[in-house]
RNA sequence: GGCCCGUUCGUCUAUCGGUUAGGACAUCAGGUUUUCAACCUGAGAAGAGGGGUUCGACUCCCCUACGGGCUGCCA
């Protein structure tokens, strides 16, 4: 296959980003983005009962905390349905569509007709698909249905799900155009992707039955059939669909939890795609070996547990400027004050040893109490937090790098000593540990930095404390 | 109900007829750390069930069970 990749990711805005669609746009993302492609954006807004522009502002967010960025301006979908509708009758001109007359009423007394004479199924067929357009009843509304084959079948060359054969005749003459002459999201979908150019359609499978009568209209048209690839949803940890009572289900949600992005998309990408042994990787080395063959058929269970250890993973190779950026987007996202020059400071400098050990934000801050907290400590209400932080934060962050010699163990320890007289309290359990930890050893320069992101009392000035 | 898809450790998966069925998360046991983590080492843990095909099936075919999807003038 030759030319250009050009995939896209068309949400319905009813709502915000669901994580199995965040995950279908990552994964067309990666596609494209690993051969040089385009990415393009649809809003499959044709529902005007349940489209609103709160709801596609949300995906748009969901999109861009993601880190997914798509080609072009989105494309609204409901802004096309003058074309659409074109189509439609274009399809009639060519004798691919004819006008059906029949009422919702006539529809369902002919399914329950075929029901109570025992059949199986029920599929409509219209009294109007062979009439004499002389029969036609005038200045009558009716709607434009697709004239479907009824014989034979239809074989969707599924790059994920293989050959998947539908017989025709479980396939009814579906409408493409509605008798108040607005357009059938079957019929947006196919016109959309062929005047956008995809040449991939990458979706839920979901939509793979949809896909044989999708195909039918690419036929009647004339025009050539994407390479399709469905791919499976994502299921609840129980092994259900995922629904409500599952918890977070839009990725916004994982963004106010404090994931980082890069871990969901790692997570994400591993979640129903494998390339041997691949378990953390970049969005970057995603790209290079990611392709539609490595996705599995099987419906895949969310795993918070291996979503944090990936997170993790990914925090602690990341870049700490960037990281930072991000904790910053994530306080403000949560409705947190912003940092403080000092505390911005602080953060860069701890942060190094901070992303070592942490998985979600949230650890970050918890951490980082010591000198996130304004001084001096409200008694009552922190002062016990922060003591209790910065002795774990202290001692897992100072302890491994107690092995060279530059810093002697009565620097720190009086350097501690006058910390804790600061906050006006004892040395207490703070003391008792690191005591312990320093006894014959010493303290390399590294600790130093962190010293000085400790705060701004009289110990540290004297160490040289830059917290002004 | 009909049609379509799926089913390897608890979970995500590798395997593309011949492997001691591999890796990761989780779990358990050690180690490191006088906290919690993080990190390191090790262990236990799987081919839904039943029939075929084959010298040989997790791999191919059929049936059953279970799960999911579609079955709209919704998307």
């Amino acid at each position: 296959m030759s030319g250009q990749v050009v995939t896209r990711f068309a949400p319905s805005p009813t709502g915000y980003l669901h994580i199995g669609g965040g995950r279908t746009a990552l994964f067309n993302w990666l596609y494209t983005r690993g051969r040089g492609g385009k990415f393009l954006l649809r809003i499959e807004d044709t529902d005007r009962e349940r489209s609103t522009p709160e709801a596609t502002a949300a995906i748009l967010r969901g999109l861009a905390w993601l880190g997914l960025d798509w080609d072009g301006e989105a494309v609204s979908q409901f802004a096309r349905r003058d074309r659409h509708a074109e189509v439609a009758r274009e399809m009639l001109a060519r004798g691919t569509s004819y006008k059906c007359f029949s009422t919702p009423g006539e529809i369902a007394a002919f399914k329950a007709a075929r029901e109570a004479e025992g059949a199986s199924y029920a599929v409509f067929q219209s009294p109007w698909r062979d009439a004499d357009p002389a029969s036609h009843p005038p200045g009558k509304p009716y709607a434009i249905r697709m004239r479907a084959p009824r014989e034979g079948e239809t074989v969707i060359d599924d790059r994920v799900q293989g050959r998947v054969t539908i017989r025709n005749n479980t396939l009814d003459d579906m409408v493409v155009l509605r008798s108040d002459g607005t357009p059938v999201y079957m019929l947006a979908v196919v016109v959309d992707d062929h005047d956008m150019g995809v040449t991939h359609v990458i979706r839920g499978d979901d939509h793979l039955v949809n896909a044989a009568r999708q195909q039918m209209v690419y036929d009647a048209m004339g025009w050539a059939v994407p390479v399709w690839a469905h791919i499976p949803l994502i299921h609840g940890p129980d092994g259900k669909k995922l629904s409500k009572r599952h918890g977070a289900l839009g990725v916004e949600d994982y963004q106010a939890m404090g994931y980082p992005a890069a871990g969901m998309r790692n997570y994400l990408t591993r979640l129903g795609w494998a390339q041997g042994d691949m378990e953390v990787f970049s969005s970057r080395e995603a790209m290079a070996v990611f392709d539609l063959a490595g996705i599995g058929r099987s419906p895949a269970r969310l795993d918070f547990k291996k979503l944090e250890h990936v997170c993790g993973q990914q925090m602690a190779r990341a870049d700490d400027a960037a990281l930072l950026q991000e904790l910053e987007a994530f306080l403000a996202a949560t409705g947190a004050t912003a940092l403080s020059d000092r505390q911005r400071d602080g953060m860069l400098r701890a942060l190094p040893f901070l992303k070592q050990s942490a998985k979600i934000f949230p650890e970050i801050i918890e951490k980082s109490r010591f000198f996130l907290e304004s001084r001096p400590l409200d008694r009552d209400n922190s002062a016990e937090k922060v003591l209790d932080s910065v002795s774990r934060s202290i001692l897992s962050f100072l302890t491994p790098r107690l092995q060279t010699v530059h810093w002697t163990k009565p620097d720190l320890e009086s350097m501690l000593t006058g910390f804790a007289a600061d906050q006006g309290l004892g040395f207490g359990k703070l003391a008792q540990p690191l005591r312990a930890a320093l006894a014959g050893r010493t303290v390399s320069p590294s600790v130093y930095d962190m010293m000085l992101v400790l705060g701004r009392d009289e110990t540290i000035a004297r160490l040289g404390d830059v917290a002004s």
